[in-house]
DNA sequence: TGTGCTTGCACAATCGATGGTGCATTAACT
DNA sequence: AGTTAATGCACCATCGATTGTGCAAGCACA
């Protein structure tokens, strides 16, 4: 008898079923009826009957009386990469585990849509905005600091918030260093034979170059200016930074630092239908970490961000009183050629 | 002298400023004042009060009033994975350009999660949802309909409502031909050097399964019952698998069908320690589509299944009237190996 | 019987926006 | 001048849940 396209039990609903009051219903539906010292047995009757009923809360209406939601917010550059979709597998967990729900959402690195997608995500009332990967944070911050709303910079730091991010410097120094040491001392490396591709004008890249720079200088004794050959974060980019520089030098060099796994993809392109011979000798290093990249026909030594380590500081940050703004660096890991890593999916369980 | 930590303006501040009552006020900042014959005048007096205030909608109070909260729903199995990130990816386009706001969580491939997950998204009041690769898509549904929520399948069918799915019998045939192909006629496969790994119980798995019989049977003449290794969706029992055929039969199979970019992160795995050298003969088919497993060092061949079309064709369905459910099936694209092609992320501008 | 405490709950305001209804004013027209 | 119609907006109930406050009934105790 229940079967129709009814409208969803409420309170008032139960509370006529109940006979009791709408205050007394809702206290007894969320928990706080002990406080309110509702009887045992009043209880009881009100629960079975919100069982008998499928009473679910109205989430929006506590959340307009309570100002807070329950909503945690993710904002990512983008989804489709392994780094950040790991990142929002990772958020998911925690989340989730705090009785909260997760919303994830892209911004595209565009810094109007960032703010805006802030403003409407603050507009649901979320509770809590963890910024991943922002061009601009301290735009975001600006609108979540005026509406009181805690925030966390992830990946890529602000200056008015806390930041966790990626030891960028240091892994791009391990990684300039195994390239380098890939080849031996027989075969040694040339300054001018390793160039890095990739990155933008943003405290990730300016680490990794500078760290790059410096450990190239350190090893091989040299580095000429025109070793960097930025390209945003977009594979068609890379891809014609690759064909520019093949144009001018008739060849690849001999070893890669790429940017970012979005790089790597440029490089891919510039694969495609060329011989496979041509990488042969290549040796590749790429900042971010792709099991299928990991095995690619030649050395490809990647830079695995622990993103569960920033999550959980992240996490552990967001509930802190305030603070200075201070920048929180996670140590990544070097990751050899042909490794295949368990990930955030691991703990999931599969029926086979 | 409004940088305090105050609250956000609502139309009852904007009331007092203005001089004029509440809705007023709502009807000239939700667009609704000339059908309400507002006066010009009076509406850009309220709109530049509002500009200064910086007043946005409390969207809660609107869900709650209207009953429809602005929020689209994306149900996701997962997140951390090429192919629903990419849909992810997809979704989002589509409904920003609607005006509405996406959401998207995931639900672990747990029925139990899964409509939990719906129950909580529904609390939301969100508009629609989109139910990706769902384990128990009717169970899903019911929740659904008894909040009579607009709602829809993709990538796994449901009985109880539409579908749109990829062409997984066709995709796998092509993919299975294609690898029997590979093998040209001199050197040709044998039935039993060409084995499944990976698939579950579901729509998607069966069919690809099916195809994959009546392929090899058409093509090879002859097809053994321990053709099929199912390992669900996980790298590890895939792993376990592939050790597990190893130790009976002394090696890999010459050519593997291998069912989702899920698995064939097991057999990396598996070759993660072994000598490259044993897999320099191996050709694989993969159902899914991940530029960086299409460049591997043994040939091979995916299956990009079309979330494009997928999406595009379930926001088209998902507004139309109630009819009795249908599935729609869109055709995959069989793709060479070492193919790097465009996805979502290429539409989206980068400044270099 | 009267005082005072505890128990158990109802009442009503509130969160912010919406939209149906109705009432003044002014304009138009006979 | 008187009737009708259009204009411009205010009023108020409503969405569903939360929470501070208050009060009656029951009990203990002097």
């Amino acid at each position: 008898m229940d079967q129709q396209v009814k409208k969803k039990a409420t309170i008032y609903d139960l509370s006529v079923l109940s006979g009791s009051s709408p205050s007394t219903v809702s206290a007894v539906l969320n928990g706080t009826w002990r406080k309110r010292r509702i009887k045992e047995s009043t209880a009881e009757t009100i629960l079975s009957l919100a069982e008998r009923h499928q009473y679910t809360t109205n989430l929006q209406a506590r959340g307009l009386r309570r100002s807070r939601s329950g909503l945690v917010g993710l904002m990512l550059p983008i989804h489709d990469n392994r780094y950040f979709s790991a990142m929002a597998q990772t958020f998911e967990g925690h989340v989730r585990s705090r009785g909260q729900c997760p919303v994830v959402v892209s911004a595209s690195r565009d810094p109007e849509e960032e703010r805006r997608t802030a403003e409407t995500l603050i507009s649901y009332s979320i509770d809590q905005l963890f910024i991943v990967g922002a061009t601009d944070p301290d735009g975001v911050h600006e609108v979540c600091e005026a509406a009181g709303l805690r925030h966390i910079n992830i990946d890529l730091p602000g200056a008015k918030a806390h930041s966790v991010i990626s030891d960028n410097y240091e892994g791009a120094r391990m990684l300039t260093e195994a390239i380098i040491r890939q080849f031996g001392n027989n075969d040694s490396l040339r300054p001018d034979e390793l160039f890095l591709f990739g990155g933008r004008n943003d405290h990730a890249s300016r680490e990794r170059i500078a760290a790059f720079h410096a450990t190239k200088k350190a090893l091989l004794g040299a580095d000429p200016d025109d070793g960097v050959q930025s390209s945003g974060y977009s594979p068609d980019i890379t891809l014609r930074a690759f064909e520019a520089f093949c144009q001018r030098h008739g060849k690849l060099p001999r070893a890669l630092f790429i940017n970012s796994s979005i790089n790597m993809e440029g490089l891919l392109r510039f694969m495609a239908g060329r011989p496979a011979e041509m990488f042969n000798e290549l040796v590749v290093g790429c900042y971010d970490y792709d099991p299928f990249a990991s095995f690619l026909p030649f050395p490809v030594i990647m830079v695995r961000q622990n993103f569960e380590a920033m999550i959980a500081k992240a996490f552990e940050l967001i509930n802190e009183p305030p603070m200075a703004p201070q920048i929180f660096l996670i140590a990544p890991e070097l990751i050899q050629p042909r490794s295949a890593l368990k990930g955030p999916l691991d703990t999931l369980k599969d029926i086979a």
